[in-house]
DNA sequence: GATGAATGAGATTTCATTCAT
DNA sequence: TATGAATGAAATCTCATTCAT
């Protein structure tokens, strides 16, 4: 059976956790509060204006202090956007419900509960998975992240996929790391079509097509369990 | 029947032909060369540098010109850029010689043919499609043309898709806008993993494995012609 | 004869005196300890980073305190360079034992005695006379201080020289405080080649060599008393 | 005999040769007209402001032209320094006229008109040696090289004093190296003093008194030729 | 006494684009 | 056509010093 925490892909979930740990959090509650005040700042400002327009006297202006202050907690734009998706992995990875029907814990019913919570965490942070776009485009080191986390996520999901292969329920002549590449890249594709870009699809129509291509392709059987 | 020269997604073949139509072509065999020479430079240093890093400097050093011939030929970054993917496009779109088998014109015969080329193709300009997500990546006007070309890719095969569901050779559950937009988005995808990335795969993983899931998705008859 | 505590040139050791007697010492025991912390701090990482290169949050965090401390002691970094200054010039002024053969008082013994006793302090020193160096440069009114400074120096030797050239011993036709003068810069000069330079010349071979020069120089009777 | 063009330490001339000949020139006229505008502002600028205090936009506003200028011709304020410098050292190097009366080219002789040319080159260029003294007290880089420089000028002193040695003419207890390089020392530390520091000598006091320490620590006969 | 967050002026540097030759 | 010097706006980053806790 398909694992808990599915995530087609895992694009937009990197950790960056190198770097991350390195800086120690602020000593008193009033840096505690300026430092958040940053890192909403920089994610309204890099969300209207890109991240590459986007100047860091925007940021501190945002935040209502003054520049220096903004090197008091980050080396750099980097350094901040990493925050910043720091924060939103927190949603991305937390929904804020169960998605998983107890009724129905079936393979399709699984995999269709992980898409459904993949376009939802999607839509939510869709201005900034383009901010991420843009980043890791122009950053090799953040593309290469971005490849160890995908590579991460479709190894879980190969695994799941052996499984069933093993059971008898999915297509034996697939190979399951690269059908498990491949069908989370599909999905990640869709939602940043939909949501990314506008095209203008509703979340179930989203669900619906992706689980049903998922569930075909393995060649699953919609009612084992 | 799924028509020839399907690209899945469309992606990288921005014809962006609004504006190189406009500017005429050099007026000597001398122009014509350093425009040419400005062009191939152009790309050597986009791949090398990233388009964001490169500086028009650096084209012109590269085509060993002044800094001021370069205005002659092109209005600036942007527009050079453009010249690169035309001359890229070329290759993109005319594939050296048909891989079609013609004994083999089945659906899932002209799939595979589709995705071959596609990878091939995908492979021989895999750093200029990493620039391109660059580009597609910080310029909405850029990422705007991708959309419309993609949607069009998609329209094409959805309708190869509604013909083979009238034909009760596919799937009659699945929209066929959607799938087609999904599917030719995962084939893109792992063109973009295995080539863009470095993941390693063969060319016959990746075409053999597009093409199952392809043909399982669409719930396709092998043996259908 | 050549009094006692000829110090050539007189260099690296500006008291200062005007501002560092201003501020009175620390009332509690415990302030004593984080100043001399600061102190000690200070003069590894001016030796470490430079004078100019070194910042104020450096030498608080060697010192393990925080910034606001430092000003409880300190003005500024000058007034800390001061300050590492005055610790170092205990061992400037005070070498640990007479290097003097109280059976050899002659002139020459003097100078020799004199010379040993600062190229020893300056060996002790080097890294810090470079940093004195790099202060002095740079401030013209650290750059008064060392001239006042050499200036005393030199006036006292040129009394001696000039009590040697009347009593016959030293060569009558040099100016006593240009030679006084001159030979006092040609030892500093020589111990900064040595020591803060790094040309390798022992120390005996320094004195040996600028005591004879000294004597030399004043056509002093090596045998004279 | 002491040759020719003994420089007394040797300072204050470095050549910095190694990065100088990096550099192309300027291709046209012009260009060699705003090098040249921007060197000559430059050493307005070091000499009134100091180095450390200089600022780009004021050497640019002193020479007439805009920031991005600079930059055509040099990477930054450690680069037009050098090439100050280079322009300075050709002064240093050529004075004006022939130091040496025919007539005297007896060692004593010799060392005079040596001498005099560098107190007369020295008084020329003093603030600039002072802003050299400024650079080298901070920058390691340069303080090598102008330990090279002046190693190089005390090697040929020494063979000069060697030759005097084995003729019979000189001391022959002193250690040729060590002797020339403390009595350049010696002069450059004089020059330093009467013109960087603004003691009141003459230019014969100088002179004098330098040519006979340096006559008397050798031991040189007079009248010797 | 000790803490450490906040300040903010100002210097350096880049590079697409123009235009006189 | 070709040249290449000149432009200059704009963004990043530093760090001594203050002051509320």
């Amino acid at each position: 059976m398909i694992t808990r925490g599915h995530a087609p892909d895992g694009e937009g979930i990197p950790s960056l956790a190198d770097t991350s740990a390195l800086r120690e959090p602020p000593a008193t509650a009033r840096g505690a509060r300026t430092r958040a005040a940053l890192v909403a700042a920089a994610r309204i400002v890099f969300e209207r204006d890109g991240y590459l327009d986007s100047r860091l006297t925007d940021i501190t202006a945002e935040a209502a202090c003054s520049t220096g202050t903004f090197y008091t907690y980050f080396a750099g734009k980097e350094e901040i956007f990493q925050a910043v998706l720091e924060v939103a992995q927190d949603d991305m990875l937390h929904p804020g419900m169960p998605r998983l029907d107890p009724e129905d814990s079936s393979p399709v019913g699984v995999i269709e509960a992980s898409n459904r919570a993949y376009f939802e965490a999607y839509r939510r942070n869709a201005k900034l998975m383009l901010i991420l776009d843009q980043v890791a485009a122009g950053d090799s080191g953040f593309r290469e992240v971005r490849r160890r986390r995908s590579r991460a996520f479709a190894d879980r999901n190969a695994r799941a996929i052996k499984d069933l292969q093993d059971r008898g329920l999915a297509d034996r002549d697939l190979d399951p790391l690269m059908a498990a590449r491949a069908l989370s890249g599909m999905v990640s594709r869709m939602a940043y079509y939909a949501y990314g870009l506008g095209e203008d699809h509703t979340l179930d129509e989203l669900v619906e097509t992706s689980t049903a291509l998922w569930a075909n392709a393995l060649k699953l059987d919609r009612n084992a369990r």
